[in-house]
RNA sequence: GCCGCGUUGGUCAAGGGGUUAAGACGCCUCCCUUUCACGGAGGAAUCACGGGUUCGAAUCCCGUACGUGGUACCA
């Protein structure tokens, strides 16, 4: 029972890495690490119709920017190579044949239209089972119901075949799910799914239950929606491997739309404006670009942080965990069973929280970018983390340090002066004139002085210094936000403090 | 239709026989600050429904409703 934890990702690189995917790589990655176990990303790409160009490359560096690296995979290397199934091909159909020759599959030679005849015909009947099931297999052209040198006569013509799995009527079978306990299912429920396709590559029936035996898989973590498909998992590591060598099962909640219901689709993000992706893609067919977390301006750590605790939670009301602390702390068995709807409010908190958190040289590389896509240059990079540290207070998204500190790089473009004009007098102007002065012959530039200098004049002229800041931080900032208005003035200068004044009061004059 | 899974404020959720049913996001009010935030104090808002079991049910059982997933030679 000390077998080593194995766990692993399997996506199908087919599009948008989507962040149920990587909250479920979380839990995988979590998982592991908390164990000293291995993670392991498997790429099953056994729909050769369904292949896109650059989905899989997509896929890990989206992992990469996650900081969730895989021990093992296509990318990574180990010793259970090849990880992308399409190369593991080969390996599949002695699987397949040996259920077949047991008497726990079948070949079966019918075309889609045939089948799709049979769906009729059961629809016409009222049955309210349109499956390839127990009930109809004998009625079908197979394996089953053919004679044995009728089916070696096809099978030696190279006839189109695929091969099922027969599922025996009348039994139940159950396992028990790491989060919901023991579930049971009704043999007569479950049909004959297909194991191998007539293009030789395998389902994902076939192939997951192969691949997570081959690469001693311990534990096996996916989504809700693939618990009614378990049984026919569960009865082909029986028939297969033996139901003791199976990996422990957990099947994760979804995340559901936050209107309405269902499952979260890239086309709610398009509709609701956020992000479904973790990172930007590309469609390759069409060209469309669908917007990620990473490029609207998340942390990853924020990322995985509101990930997690979508449908987990330590039980505590800890809220912000770090990477770490979630390898230390997380637990299948506090695992939520119930679909979480997904808060895009609280997700940018999140952001907002770790922006905080954070020394902002950790993140000032990916602002600097930002800065220069903005066309604002930064050429202090000791002064550009300082204004940081200084505004990240305010910054949500990683964009927002462009309306939150640009105006420390480059004067504001416009200024807010209806803040200011329906106020504004000689008095005030006179008082600005007189500050440039004193300003100009300051000694030393620091808030201190700046804030004297400016209080002083203030009482000097019988103005109350609060009616002066307002005009005095649009001056500088442009707009009615920002931090302390003398400490920007130290921040950017005494130059292009006094150009600023000069500049506005023109404007409000 | 059938099968599986689920259901605590608008959202995320703690609590698993006796609680004033935590906390967070969002919203509102106030304090701090003559900016915007941060921070602080407060407020509105919840156990899907119906039956049991029990002295006592958000908690256990059974139904119902609702939701959700699956029902492919897709994963």
């Amino acid at each position: 029972m000390s077998k080593k934890v194995r766990v692993r990702f399997a996506p199908s690189p087919t599009g948008g890495l989507h962040l149920g995917g990587v909250r479920t790589v979380l839990y995988n990655y979590l998982y592991a690490k908390k164990h000293g176990g291995d993670f392991i990303v498997r790429v099953e790409d056994t729909d050769q119709t369904r292949f896109v160009p650059g989905a899989e490359e997509y896929i890990f560096q989206c992992l990469e920017w996650c900081g969730l690296q895989p021990d093992e995979s296509v990318l990574h290397g180990g010793e259970y190579a090849p990880y992308r199934q399409s190369e593991r091909k080969e390996m599949y159909r002695q699987y397949a044949e040996q259920l077949v020759k047991n008497g726990h599959a079948y070949y079966a030679f019918d075309t889609p239209e045939e089948i799709e005849e049979m769906r009729e015909s059961l629809k016409a009947k009222g049955s309210h089972s349109l499956q390839y099931d127990y009930n109809i297999r004998h009625k079908m052209n197979n394996s089953v119901r053919l004679l044995p040198e009728e089916t070696q006569k096809l099978l030696d013509a190279g006839t189109p075949h695929v091969i099922r799995i027969k599922i025996e009527p009348n039994q139940t079978v159950s396992f028990t799910d790491m989060i919901r306990g023991e579930i049971t299912f009704d043999t007569n429920t479950v049909d004959d799914k297909v194991l191998l396709k007539a293009d030789g590559m395998p389902t994902y029936h076939l192939a997951v239950v192969v691949d997570d035996h081959l690469m001693k898989i311990s534990h096996a973590f996916r989504g809700e929606e693939w618990l009614p498909s378990a049984p026919v998992h569960i009865l082909l590591w029986k028939y297969l491997f033996g139901v003791n060598e199976m990996p422990e099962w957990a099947h994760l909640p979804l995340i559901l739309k936050p209107d309405g219901n269902g499952k979260l689709s890239k086309r709610d993000g398009d509709r609701l404006g956020f992000p479904v992706y973790a990172m930007d893609w590309t469609d390759p067919k069409t060209g469309d670009l669908t917007k990620g977390f990473k490029e609207i301006g998340f942390l990853p750590e924020a990322f995985n942080n509101l990930l997690a605790v979508l449908g987990w939670n330590d039980g505590t009301e800890q809220e912000i965990f770090s990477l770490e602390e979630l390898i230390e702390k997380f637990s299948m068995d506090r695992v939520h069973k119930g679909g979480a709807k997904f808060d895009f409010e609280k997700a940018k908190w999140y952001n907002h929280e770790w922006i905080k958190k954070l020394p902002a040289s950790n993140y000032s590389g990916r602002v600097k970018d930002i800065f220069i896509a903005s066309g604002i240059e930064v050429k202090d990079e000791a002064y550009f983390i300082s204004v940081l540290d200084l505004v990240k207070d305010r910054c949500t998204l990683l964009p927002d340090f462009v309306q939150q500190a640009g105006y420390f790089f480059s004067a504001p473009q416009t200024l807010d002066t209806e803040a200011v004009k329906p106020k504004w007098s000689e008095a005030k102007n006179d008082f600005f004139e007189e500050y440039i002065q004193q300003l100009t012959a300051l000694a030393t530039w620091d808030v201190a002085s700046i804030e004297n200098t400016f209080k002083d004049l203030a009482a000097a002229k019988n103005i109350k210094p609060g009616e002066l800041q307002l005009p005095m931080r649009i001056m500088l900032v442009g707009g009615k936000f920002g931090p302390a208005v003398f400490t920007i003035a130290e921040m950017i200068g005494k130059e292009e403090t006094i150009a600023r004044i000069k500049n506005a009061l023109v404007i409000f004059g």
